[in-house]
DNA sequence: ATGGTCAGTTTTTAGACAGCATGTC
DNA sequence: CTAAAAACTGACCAT
């Protein structure tokens, strides 16, 4: 189908297509046009990673758009909201809108229900139903991309409930989901009253096999041989060969030691087959790297990085991460081993996958489970960037004949498993059918069953009773905990309820915090800090050995600082999980007691992307901690807010003020009240000598910090830095250079 | 005393959404 | 009930 012959589109459309080279749509893309998907009709596409689902979204949305709607995107990352984000503002010299709304980052309220198009993450959706946001009442067209995420535990069912209100809402809404390719798609449309698209087409050759010994076997039958030098594994043997073709490797590992290892293992191999211009250009990255935060995991990216290689995982702050993904994408690191992180991210293609590992350890096993095909072609479907590279290639790794034939059946030959719907869980319904009775979509038992019927575990279940017998539960839970009051049959949401369920709160987690703040007069921060650490909000800190000890002891030390009571010594389960959100709680403490990003990571063993997590998490629950006292009348919410503000700022309590002022964080703050400037009134009325001083000699930096503080006269012109008042350390600060302007020498500080 | 190698043993183990109101070095 | 790689430990040997 050629671009102009798609029916029902804005008329720049196929100009602007061409434009961008594109002639003729892919095959399921024009199979979706055919169902409709540009006349309202909603659809289910199951196809592979790169074979066009964002047009097609894009399709359905200009088309609704044009016809006068809104439309929403929704992902299941923040990192991916700012890229659909970027993608769609393509659209925006043709006179649409584009909003974003996710945790972190949200256009301005008000704007947002005047945007043609929204990209949102499917919690802030869900969010956003609860708290009524009213433009969702308008929306024409929905899309949710990978919603074979449906199927995760954790987050499936908060996807699955939001597509069904927002159905509920508006019973004429166009649906579109993209998926990868999934076992029981038919299934899926089913359920969305939705056209289906189910297909393998791929724009560039995806070659899929297994290396063992000397040889890679492909699925197609083929066979090549692979040298493997002696004492060399066979990723190095592959990346080398990849590197001699000019292409590049992702290499997919089972956990973040093995990243970082084999990214330093295989650097060996980049590091020999670099030009000096990448040379030069990969020092300058590796530059920016150590520049995001003076950590040892920073270090050693860095290191990796100046040889053409990289690892990437969780532990990394956000900045790593996206060095690292552009880097790769401009091909100039040459390869990069990764957890899983990467295959569910941001678009990062490679002309070789090796998937090395096959089997990932799991707790709730007992041992190593394996991956699931899914996942794996998932990792597979990285390989191959389109118009870039002749063809893709995805490999596993055997280590015995028996292997090799175990990889071909389990995954390379296998079709994904179906999705399975994660609803009938206490723990999802528990947080949903809150925020159903909350938000008014049922009022009783009844209702929030007939509601239940419409997600797709009521499509899906064998089991008949299954959801019946644990909603009862879940509703005993909430009345008995006061979020939902029941007279009758009917079921109202209690103050208490609204507000969790407007919070974004675990039921669970509100209940434990308003247990704790409840037997309290005057909580400390580190009483706080655990209270919010043992909260099923929170991912605790993982016990290592001689931890066990080590928090123990802390624990009796610090008794008397800990709300509620502490589980026994001998209470086994109950007690380890205690102390690990007593790690966790030392974290935060650490940081809100100024100990320094390198030495928090090093003394608990994490990332500093790790750091950043608990800390915005905490500031977070400590937030919802905050309202739940005020709502309550508790008293101890202004003990509350200065736990939240230390660990906002990362400071002690005497910098509370200072950190407060825009463009002071918690080392500037530190070095003002060093020099004597205590305050945000200090600032205002302090000597311009002492305050430049502190600040490094940075006089932009010194003017806007004076400015946000609400002083008049900011200038920070003729004044020298008072020496006497310069921050004693052990690396002076760099002298302002000879020569060189004002405004370069300040471009440092941001 | 110091340092390197090697084999056996112990340890460790992926990811990341949300309130609210504005900003780090 | 299930694994595998890295990190650690200690013996042994050469300097």
């Amino acid at each position: 189908m050629k671009v102009g012959d798609v029916p029902a589109v804005p008329e720049w459309l196929a100009g602007h297509l061409r434009e961008d080279g594109i002639e003729e749509l892919y095959p399921p893309q024009a199979a979706a046009v055919e169902r409709g998907v540009t006349e309202g009709e909603s659809l289910v596409a199951s196809i592979p990673t790169a074979s066009g689902k964002t047009l097609i979204a894009e399709l359905a949305m200009l088309a609704s758009v044009a016809r006068g709607g809104t439309a929403l995107y929704i992902v299941p990352l923040r990192a991916l909201a700012s890229e659909k984000q970027r993608e769609f503002e393509q659209f925006e010299a043709y006179g649409l809108t584009v909003g974003v709304s996710t945790g972190n980052y949200e256009s301005d309220g008000d704007w947002l229900a005047t945007c043609d198009i929204v990209v949102a993450t499917s919690e802030k959706v869900d969010s956003l139903v609860r708290n009524g946001a009213g433009w969702l009442d308008d929306l024409a067209c929905v899309v949710a991309d990978e919603v074979h995420l449906v199927d995760d535990a954790h987050r499936g069912p908060t996807l699955e409930v939001t597509l069904a209100k927002l159905r509920q809402l508006n019973p004429s809404l166009q649906t579109v989901a993209l998926s990868a390719t999934i076992g029981n798609a038919a299934e899926i449309a089913d359920w969305l009253d939705a056209e289906l698209v189910d297909s393998d087409w791929r724009p560039i050759d995806l070659r899929t096999g297994v290396h063992y010994g000397q040889a890679l076997h492909f699925d197609d039958g083929d066979t090549r041989e692979l040298a493997v030098r002696s004492s060399e594994r066979p990723t190095a043997a592959i990346a080398r060969e990849t590197l001699d073709e000019g292409g590049s490797t992702l290499v997919f590992v089972n956990s973040r030691r093995n990243a970082e290892a084999a990214a330093k293992r295989l650097a060996g191999v980049t590091g020999e087959a670099l030009t000096p211009d990448e040379e030069e250009r990969l020092e300058t990255v590796a530059e920016e790297i150590r520049e995001v935060s003076d950590t040892e995991t920073s270090d050693d990216l860095a290191a990796c990085v100046e040889r053409g290689a990289a690892f990437h995982h969780a532990g990394l702050a956000r900045d790593h991460r996206s060095l690292v993904e552009g880097a790769f994408r401009d091909r100039l690191i040459k390869l990069v081993s990764a957890t899983p992180t990467l295959a569910a991210g941001v678009n990062t293609p490679s002309r070789r996958v090796v998937v090395r590992d096959w089997r990932r350890y799991d707790g709730t096993v007992g041992g190593m489970a394996p991956l699931s095909v899914l996942e794996v072609h998932q990792m597979f479907g990285r390989a191959g960037r389109p118009g870039l590279d002749p063809y893709g290639e995805a490999l596993l790794l055997a280590n015995s004949h028996d292997e090799l034939d175990e990889l071909f059946e389990r995954y390379v030959w296998a079709d994904p498993e179906a999705v399975r719907s994660k609803l009938a869980a206490e723990p999802a319904l528990r947080t949903h059918v809150l925020a159903t009775v909350a938000s008014g979509f049922a009022g009783s038992r009844e209702g929030v069953l007939e509601f239940l019927d419409r997600t797709l575990y009521a499509a899906q279940t064998t089991e008949p009773g299954r959801l019946e017998h644990v909603t009862d539960n879940v509703i005993d839970y909430l009345v008995v905990n006061d979020f939902l009051e029941r007279t009758g049959d009917d079921l109202t949401a209690t103050s208490l309820g609204h507000t969790v369920s407007r919070l974004y709160l675990d039921p669970m987690s509100a209940a434990e915090i308003v247990d704790g703040l409840r037997g309290a007069s005057a909580p400390t921060a580190m009483g706080l800090y655990h209270l919010v650490c043992r909260t099923p909000d929170m991912y605790e800190l993982y016990l290592r050995s001689g931890d066990r000890e080590e928090y123990t002891m802390l624990a009796y030390e610090r008794e008397s600082e800990f709300l509620g009571a502490m589980p026994s010594e001998f209470e086994d389960g109950r007690f380890e999980e205690w102390l690990s959100a007593l790690k966790t709680a030392r974290m935060l403490e650490d940081w809100a007691s100024e100990v320094d990003e390198e030495r928090i990571a090093e003394r608990y063993g994490v990332g500093p992307g790790d750091v950043r997590g608990k800390v915005d998490t905490a500031e977070w629950l400590l937030g919802a901690a905050e309202r739940l006292a005020g709502e309550l009348d508790m008293g101890v919410a202004p003990a509350v807010r200065e736990a939240r503000v230390r660990v906002q700022h990362g400071v002690k309590e005497e910098l509370m003020d200072l950190a407060g002022v825009r463009g002071v964080g918690r080392k500037r703050a530190r070095r003002l009240f060093d020099a004597g400037v205590e305050t945000r009134a200090d600032l205002r009325a302090a000597e311009k000598p002492v305050v430049l001083a502190a600040l490094r000699g940075r006089r932009r930096t010194a003017e806007t910090v004076l400015e946000n503080a609400g002083r008049e006269d900011v200038s920070m012109e003729g004044v020298t830095p008072d020496p006497d008042a310069a921050p004693a350390e052990s690396s002076p600060a760099p002298a302002e250079r000879e020569g060189t302007g004002e405004d370069q020498s300040s471009l440092g500080d941001f």
